[in-house]
Parts: structure tokens; C-alpha cells; sequence
DNA sequence: TGTACATCAGTGAACGCGCGTTCACTGATGTAC
DNA sequence: TGTACATCAGTGAACGCGCGTTCACTGATGTAC
């Protein structure tokens, strides 16, 4: 509540737009989202939002677009710092759990336009880093096909623990600390998998 | 449409609610549910719902009980046939992908009464098949540590893959088969984390 | 076999609400002269 | 420095809609006698 906003002219509303809309989706998820209730929150009359981004899907396609390249980013720094697929795997972890309105948003496709060009350039950066960490960690020996079996195994084990993790569905006997959880569980898989 | 929906006492009104609520559900996803199109589907008046489940809550909570107390089904059923842990993920995911409108409420507790003695005992049962079949796995000498580290690590992978899955956000070289697609990852993954 | 009655499943009208979208508008801003 | 004007960000009233819930009711059913 600046004084930003009691102008006529808001400076950046998009921005203030998107970032109500973060706001409202913690609280009441991706489907609960009212454009009226973001209006609201930023502090502007209810029809500003369709003004800036044409209708609902398109405040949501922003937040996509966003979610995607923050991951993006997130997940690329500690590959440039030599790291390895369980520190991407953290990565990943973390910005579920510190942008959860992002992560929410991101994988309910049928609520935003996926097809939205900034969307695809985002989604793709994103996938790119993940391929490339999981296939420098393999060897170059590894043929493509068991690079998309590690990449899936690996994406599929970090985000089933993030929306698990997030939807409070495990038992307090997991721990309090998440990364740590989340790099034992890995630990503990390869060697159930070995004992067989 | 048979004709029992003509008839003024339906026969078994309930079970049909919570059928055309799984119709809705798999349509609309389980934010979108709304009573009075579940009356419309069962063929009965908008009313008819709330004097058998009390709101939509009650029956979110009707769906989501049954939910679970198949998956503790359909998990054990390979248990009993001396099935490993593979064949226990295979059943969870076969269980996700052909349920998922059960599958879609189950995880959303915020939807639904998820201290429902029914939703808690199905739960509890789904719970202990999984902890069981790992800590066999294990075998005896495990510490109860590493088994909820295993625990979450296949529940994660299993769990993570049926909702990327469902989500249409593999790419096409992940293929046609699920299941083949989580045992080959599944796989890959163990291949990954050795060699580092 | 027939009748009276209690039960309760399901009805349908009514309520108030919040929503998305439309649209003519107003007022702030910056630029041209 | 001052004025006219174009631009467009944001307004606010209005629309029609589907929703959840309530509530007095009706009609089917089964049981008691």
C-alpha cells in the first residue's frame, strides 16, 4: 500500500498485478483465483486487470511464464558452479517451496496458455537445464535413451517430493528439513533398489 | 440413464451422487466441482445432493475415501502375490492413471474433511502397505530411519511421475507406456547416482 | 386383505452472492508547436 | 513559458450467470394393526 497506488497512474501496474495475483493463489490456489479479488488487493477497480492482460488466463499465463524462467535460473546456478544432479535436484526443491503460487500455477496448464510464446521459451529453458545436468552426470558413454529414463526418474522423484512435501502429506517422521529429506530419500532408494 | 432415475425413491441415490461427482471431477478437476452439475448428471434435483452429504465438502469427502481405500487395495493386491516394491509402484501408478478423479481429490485435503474417520482409516491402510512392502524390501536389519527414507524416496518417484504424467508434461521420448517408462527410470536413476 | 400412519427421500422455489466481461467515460501525462 | 491536443491507463456502472444453501413441501414406501 505505497502511495504509488493512490495515483490515477499506477507506474507498473502489470507488475503490481501479477504480483497480487501471487498473493491471492497462496492462499486460495490457482483455481481459486478471481480477478476481482486481484483488482482488490492491488488496490485498483475491478476491471484494471482485463486492461493489462486481456482476460483471467492471461494474468495466469504471466505467472506461468515467470514460474518457468525463475526455475529456469534457479535450477541453471548451481550448474554453472560445477554442481552436481542432487544439487539441481535442491534447486528444484527450493523454488517449489519458497514460489509455490509460481509452482501451483505451472503445472495446471489447462488453466493458463501454454502455447503463450514467453510460456514455451521459459518451459524449454527450463527443460534444457535438466537434460543437460542429468546427461553430464551419466557420461557421455550413455545412450539418449537412458538420459530421458534418469531425467524422468530424477524430475519425477523432486517434484513428487515437493507436492507431497507441500501438500502436507507426509508423516512428521520425514523431518522438518525438506533438502535433507529429500537427498536421504535419494540415498536410501539406490540402496533398497541394489538389495534386490 | 436407466430407469431407475425415473422412479421418485432412486434405489441407491448416494452411490450415483458420488458416481457423477467422479464424471465431474474428471471433467472439471475437483476445485470445479459443483453440486448442482452433479445433481444434473445424476438426473435428480440441485437439492438432492446436500440431503444425502450435508455440502460439497461431505462429498468431496465421500470421493476421497473411497479413493484411498481402493489405492490400499490395488497396492496390497501384489503384496499378497509376493510382489516387490516395482510391482507395489506399478499398482500406485496404474491406480492413478485409472482413477484419477479419485487420484486428483485425495492429495487436495483443503477440498474435502480429511479427518473423516472413513478418509482417515482408508488413508492409514494405504500408509502401512507401502511402509510394509519397503521395510520387507529392506529386510530386518534396515533401521526404521532408512525405511521412511525409502518410504519417501519410491512414493516420491511414483508419485511424482503419475501427476508429471497425468499433467501431459513429459515430451514424447518418454513414450507410450507408464509403466515401462517408471521401471526404465526407476532403473536409469539407480545407474545415475552410481556412477558419481 | 385392507387401512392408517410414520418415515424420510427427493422437490422446487427462493435467497443473496461473487464472478467475468463489456463499455462509455474521465483524468493524467507527454509532446508538438 | 504557455497552450492545445493525442494517448491511453484506469474507472465504475451495468449485464447476465451459476453457484451453495435453506426450507416448506410432496409423494413413495413399509410397517403395524
Amino acid at each position: 500500500m505505497d502511495d504509488q497506488q493512490l495515483r490515477y497512474h499506477h507506474g507498473d501496474l502489470p507488475r503490481a498485478i501479477v504480483a497480487a495475483a501471487l498473493e491471492e493463489i497462496a492462499v486460495h490456489g490457482p483455481q481459486g483465483l478471481s480477478l476481482r479479488a486481484v483488482a482488490r488487493r492491488a488496490g485498483v477497480s475491478h476491471a484494471a486487470p482485463a486492461h493489462h492482460f486481456g482476460d483471467k488466463a492471461g494474468v495466469l499465463s504471466a505467472v506461468a511464464a515467470e514460474g518457468w524462467g525463475l526455475l529456469a535460473e534457479q535450477t541453471a546456478a548451481p550448474v554453472e558452479a560445477d554442481g552436481s544432479v542432487v544439487e539441481v535436484g535442491r534447486a528444484y526443491l527450493r523454488f517449489a517451496l519458497t514460489h509455490q503460487a509460481h509452482f501451483s500455477v505451472m503445472f495446471r496448464p489447462e488453466l493458463y496458455r501454454s502455447d503463450d510464446p514467453a510460456v514455451v521459451a521459459a518451459r524449454d529453458k527450463a527443460g534444457e537445464v535438466l537434460f543437460g545436468v542429468v546427461g553430464t552426470a551419466l557420461g557421455p558413454d550413455a545412450s539418449e535413451e537412458t538420459v530421458w529414463s534418469a531425467v524422468v526418474a530424477a524430475w519425477s522423484m523432486t517434484h513428487g517430493f515437493a507436492t507431497l512435501w507441500l501438500g502436507g502429506n507426509f508423516y512428521p517422521e520425514v523431518g522438518a528439513d525438506p533438502e535433507a529429506a529429500l537427498a536421504a530419500a535419494a540415498r536410501a532408494f539406490v540402496a533398497m533398489m541394489r538389495s534386490n
